[in-house]
DNA sequence: TATAATGTGGGAAAAAGTGGTAGAAAGTGG
DNA sequence: CCACTTTCTACCACTTTTTCCCACATTATA
C-alpha cells in the first residue's frame, strides 16, 4: 500500500526518486500517466491492468468515455526503477505538471501521485479546513456501529 | 482498549515511547496519521483496513474523494515498535502537530492520540466548562436503549 | 533495599539520496 | 549511406540520513 508523503528532486535529467518504502511495489513493473487534477500519478502494473479494463469496458459512443481515454491512455508510459531507486518521467508529464526542482510524492493506497509543491500546498490548504474536515469525515461514518 | 493518559517525551529523532498498557495492542501493527483537531492518531492495523477499505470504495470521479483520499492516505504511515516500546512519529506529522519535546498520549478506545501540552490543556479546559457540558452533551443521547 | 520493569540517550552500521561521467543510442546533415 | 553531433541511459562513487542496537538511568514494586 503507498501511504505518505515525501519531498523529493527532480534532478534536471528528469529523474525522480522513488520513496524507499515504495519501491518494492514497483518491481513487478509500473506505469506513470496524467493524474486528476493537475499531477501525475503512479500505478502497479495490476492496478494499470485493472484500470484498463475498466476503461475498456466503457462505452465508447459516450464522449466522456473518449476523454477519459485520452487524458488516461495516451498520457501513459511504462517507467522502471534504476539501480538507486529512481524512476525516469517523461518530458511530456514534466512539461504538464510544471516541476522545476523540487516534487512532493503522495501516497495513495492502490497508487501514488507527484505534485509540484504549489500545486500540493493548494491542495493541503483546501485539506487542512477542519471545519470542513468535520463534514468530509462524516461521509466515511466512523462510528462504533458500523466500523468498531 | 486503549484508556488514560499519560506524559512522554518525544526525542530528537522523533522517538515516542508508547505507554506499557498500549504496546501489546500494536503488535499486529500499527498506523499513524493526522488526526481531527491538531493532534496525531494511532490505529492498529485493524481498524486502519476498515477506514481504508471504505476509501476505496468510494468513486474516484468524485473531486470530494480525492480530496478525502489526500487527507487520509498521504498523511498515513505505517509504525512499528522498536524493542523498547517506541514508534517512530515521522517529520511531516511532528511538524503538523508542532511537537517539541513533551507530548500527551491519550487513549480512545479504539485508537489513541498525541497532543502537544498546549493543545491538550485547551481541549481539557473546554471540557472542565461543565455550564457548557450540559447543552453539549445533550444532543448525545447515552440511554441504556441505544448504548447498552 | 533489592529487583524488575520502564524510560533515555547516544553511537555504529546500514540504507537512502545525490551528482557526475562514460558509453550507447538516436537523430541530423552531408 | 556514412560520419558526426546530440541526447539519453546506465553505472559508479561519495555524502547524508536513518535505523538498529546497546548501555545506562530512573521509576515502580515487592
Amino acid at each position: 500500500m503507498f501511504l505518505g508523503q515525501f519531498q523529493h528532486n527532480l534532478d534536471e535529467k528528469g529523474r525522480l526518486m522513488v520513496p524507499a518504502p515504495f519501491r518494492q511495489m514497483l518491481e513487478g513493473g509500473a506505469y506513470i500517466t496524467q493524474g486528476f487534477d493537475r499531477c501525475l500519478m503512479v500505478l502497479t502494473d495490476a492496478y494499470f491492468g485493472q484500470v484498463y479494463e475498466r476503461i475498456n469496458a466503457m462505452n465508447l459512443a459516450d464522449p466522456a468515455t473518449r476523454l477519459l481515454r485520452r487524458l488516461i491512455l495516451s498520457n501513459a508510459y511504462p517507467v522502471e526503477l534504476d539501480k538507486v531507486g529512481r524512476i525516469l518521467v517523461p518530458q511530456n508529464l514534466r512539461q504538464f505538471a510544471g516541476f522545476d526542482g523540487e516534487a512532493i510524492v503522495a501516497g495513495q493506497g492502490e497508487y501514488f501521485e507527484i505534485w509540484t509543491p504549489s500545486e500540493w500546498n493548494k491542495q493541503m490548504d483546501e485539506i487542512q479546513d477542519t471545519q470542513a474536515n468535520t463534514q468530509r469525515f462524516s461521509t466515511l461514518n466512523l462510528s462504533g456501529q458500523t466500523i468498531g
